[in-house]
Formats: C-alpha cells, sequence, structure tokens
DNA sequence: GCCATGATCAATGTCAGACAATTAAATGTC
DNA sequence: GACATTTAATTGTCTGACATTGATCATGGC
C-alpha cells in the first residue's frame, strides 16, 4: 500500500486512492488510526499538503474522520445509514440534474423501485409508518401550502411508505430514486385539481398500506406514475407553448 | 456565495460546502470555470492551500475537474453515468461491509429491486443484452472458473439483465444493489453442485428474458433468491461450526 | 488520598511564500 | 500561411512556520 510511482495522475489522487483501495480491501479497518500526515508524507515521499488534501478526498467520501489534538488523527470511518443517505442523494440529483435525464425516464425508474417495497411494506409497516402517511396527506390537503412544500411532503410520503419494508438497505437504495426526483417534481406547478387527485392516490396508497394488501399498493403506484406523467407532459408542453409565443412575439 | 463565517468547522469544508451548494442550487452551470485558486483564496480570505483542500473534496465527489496550464482552472463537472456508477457502488460496498448488515436483508433489498426491472428488460431487452447473458452462463459452467471469477460472471449477467430495462436512471440505481454484494457472495464458497443450480436458474433468467416473459424472470428471480438465501445460510451454519471446534479444540 | 487545575505535547488546521510543471494563446520567423 | 518560440496564467508541489485543539500527566490544594 506504501507504493506511489510518478507516472500517471496528481500524487494526492494517488495517494487518496491507495488508502481507499485498503478501506476497501479490508486491510485498514473501522475505528482504525491511520499514520499522522507527517508519517504519511515521510512514507510516500511527498509533502504534508500533498497528504492533506489526499485525507480530504476521503473525508468527502465520508471514508475517514479526523480528529484534532493529541492522539487525534485521522480514522478509518465507520459508514452511517445517513451518510450514505446524503451522498447517495446528492449523487442522484446531480446525476438527473445535468445530464438531460428524461423526465419520463426518471419517474419510470422511481415507481419501479418503489414498486419494488410494496409488497414487503403493506407486509411490515409498523403504526408509525402508516401515521406519518396520514399526517402528510392531511398536509397535502392544506389550501396555503407552497408547491416545494407540498413536493417535500410528497417525498416523506413516500420515504414512509418504503421505510415501511424494514430493509434499510432498501430504504438507502430508494433514498437515491424518491429523493432525488423532488427537484424534477418542483419543477411541476401543482393545480388545486392536481394536488387533489394526488392526494386521492396517497390516500389509496395509505388504506391498502393500512389492509396489508401490497398489490392495492402497487396498483395505487402505477396509477400515481401514470398520472405523474401526464401532468408532467402537459406541463412541459405548456410551458414550450409559452416560449415559442414569447420568442416569436420578440 | 462569498459569506464565510468562522464559527463550526473547517474552513475548507465550509468552503466546499458552499461551492457544491452553489452547483447543487444551479447557480454554476456544467462546464463553467471557477474562479482561480488564487482568486477563490482572496475572496473567502483564506490561503490557497485552504482553497486546494476545499476543491480536492468536491473533485473526490466528481462535482468539478481541474485543469492545469494557462486558461487552466477548476471547472464544474457534467457527471458521467461512468461516474456516478463508481461512487454509488463505492458508498453501497462499504455500507454493506462495515455496517454488520446481515447478508438475508442485502440479498432482499437486492433481488426485490432486481424484481423491478424484469418485466420491463423482459420487454425491451435487445439481443445484445440476452447474447450477454448466455455467454456469461457459458463462462459459469467453465469447471476451472475461480470462485471470484465465477462471482464477477454472475454480476456480469445480471447487471446486463438491469440493463436490459433500457433504463439508464434504473442501472444507476441498481448498480449499487447487484455490485455491492460481489464482496458479500465471495464469501460463499461454491460447490460444483451449488454453481449447477445456479446456471440452471441463470438459463432459466435467460430463456425467459428471450420469451419476453417478465413473470418468468421474476420468478425466476424469487427462486435465485431463496436458492442463494438457503446457501448462504448452510455456508455460514458450517463456518460458525468450524469456528466453535476449533476454539474449542485451541 | 482525592479531585481540580494547569502544563505538556502531539496532532490537525491554517498561513505565507516560493518553485516546478503544464498548457493555451500570443508572438515571431520562415 | 504554417510552424516554431515565447509568454503568461494556473495548477501541482514543497518548505517552514504558527495557531488550535484536546488527551494525558504532573502539580497543588482540600
Amino acid at each position: 500500500m506504501k507504493i506511489d510511482p510518478n507516472s500517471p495522475g496528481d500524487l494526492s489522487a494517488q495517494i487518496a486512492a491507495a488508502i481507499r483501495d485498503a478501506i476497501i480491501g479490508g486491510d485498514l479497518i473501522v475505528d482504525e488510526r491511520l499514520p499522522s500526515e507527517a508519517e504519511l508524507a515521510d512514507n510516500f515521499n511527498v509533502s504534508r499538503p500533498t497528504v492533506r488534501e489526499a485525507l480530504k478526498r476521503l473525508a468527502a467520501q465520508s471514508l475517514i474522520r479526523t480528529q484534532r489534538g493529541a492522539f487525534g488523527g485521522a480514522f478509518v470511518n465507520r459508514l452511517s445509514y445517513q451518510d450514505a443517505y446524503n451522498q447517495h442523494i446528492t449523487t442522484s440529483t446531480l446525476l438527473l440534474g445535468m445530464n438531460g435525464v428524461s423526465f419520463d425516464t426518471a419517474c419510470e425508474a422511481r415507481f419501479a423501485l418503489e414498486r419494488a417495497c410494496a409488497t414487503l411494506s403493506a407486509e411490515r409497516r409498523l403504526p408509525d409508518h402508516l401515521a406519518t402517511m396520514r399526517a402528510e396527506i392531511v398536509r397535502q390537503a392544506q389550501p396555503g401550502l407552497s408547491d416545494e412544500a407540498f413536493c417535500a411532503s410528497d417525498v416523506a410520503l413516500h420515504r414512509a411508505l418504503v421505510d415501511g419494508a424494514g430493509n434499510p438497505v432498501m430504504s438507502y437504495q430508494l433514498a437515491g430514486a424518491v429523493e432525488a426526483m423532488q427537484p424534477l417534481m418542483n419543477m411541476i406547478t401543482f393545480t388545486a385539481r392536481d394536488r387533489a387527485e394526488i392526494v386521492r392516490l396517497h390516500t389509496s396508497i395509505a388504506d391498502a398500506a393500512e389492509a396489508r394488501d401490497g398489490m392495492a399498493v402497487s396498483d395505487a403506484l402505477v396509477e400515481l406514475e401514470a398520472y405523474t406523467k401526464a401532468l408532467a407532459q402537459s406541463v412541459f408542453a405548456a410551458r414550450a407553448q409559452n416560449t415559442a409565443t414569447g420568442s416569436s412575439a420578440s
């Protein structure tokens, strides 16, 4: 792990890769302390700032944490679910936002994956999950709610559904699909009629979850997917119309 | 975006967060050039090494790329699917490897999500995807194959199935579930009999995909999930037995 | 004897200035 | 006009220093 030739990329990138491989490969175990920056600099034959840049790269991926003071240093980090969530959501949001992914593609993936949780969630959901869904539905029915708040509540409801499956790995994976949709959903302005329909479908989902009827949850999700896609299409069509009109007028 | 109080964490972390928010919030668009390190240092009233640490954090998340030379600098990166894949896989692998996630939990999540692709993949898979599956099945039937190679081939087959859905967002999301299982699968030593059974189930999947029968793909995945879980359980039980015997003998 | 207080020290966090390496553009030359 | 050279801007790296933090340990008072 101490090797470090001078051929390809930046030194700090090479060092970061070497340490990352050691962590992933199990050579460095959780909570183990890395050598001090000075020692690493010596081992790799580079300066301390270079080592520091490498460590910051790893810290950015939550692979290590650093602690100041005597007997401080860099420690291999136990990746918490929360850290993993956040990274996954950040990456997914960027991927959807910057790569010209069509709304339909993202939507299809999101609902397909969410339906994968439907059966399990209907089976295992706790009273808490159901209560959260009901509460969010009530919130969504409030008249004065902003579009952003409506979308945030939408995400919270679906998260409760996913968490209901009682499988944290699945919750983690779904976070990227469900939460990363929020910016795309925010682009849609919801009329009162749209909201009523969405609330109706959400209620179907909650009812089905309460009845522990996985198929009904799945069916409601299919309906919601279709409605969401149709809604987005009409909004985008209207927007394109406006843009065209605006440009022709100028 | 230029604000930077001295209250909470490290300066480099704050600066990285500020720039990251600017990117995610759309204030910095793809391929836009950030100010030079010297300018950033000046704007944030910090030294250049501190700015560099912040930039390296962002580079580690593929949010920016840097280019040397005149008119080089840091540019907002368009997150490629490949970069997103890799990050997702790294994070997922660590999450599964370091958090005491039970094999059953990971397995359940993985197959539940994969079944979400089954219908779409059966519908849309191209000849290429089918050919890849068939080729991997042939490889898996070779007698001399190492366990690692067998698992890698297993992953390749499932990736082909997932990619067959023709939805890159879904492929990205599934990458974390499917590929991150590989280290866990590697912990299982496959007997010749196990391999034959797995190959049989893989063949069922490929046959169903060829017939464009989504339900059959899904059913085969259910069977494969059950078999994988049983296999893991027996392997872990045998290992526990050995450990107990070994410790009592010492 | 025990606890509180301060000293110590090792480590990270930050700074300043310098030089090397690289690369695109501007300039010069044929 | 095409090609070689210079130039300037920028990142990559190094050196050395100081500030800050926080656990440990010695000191002193009770």
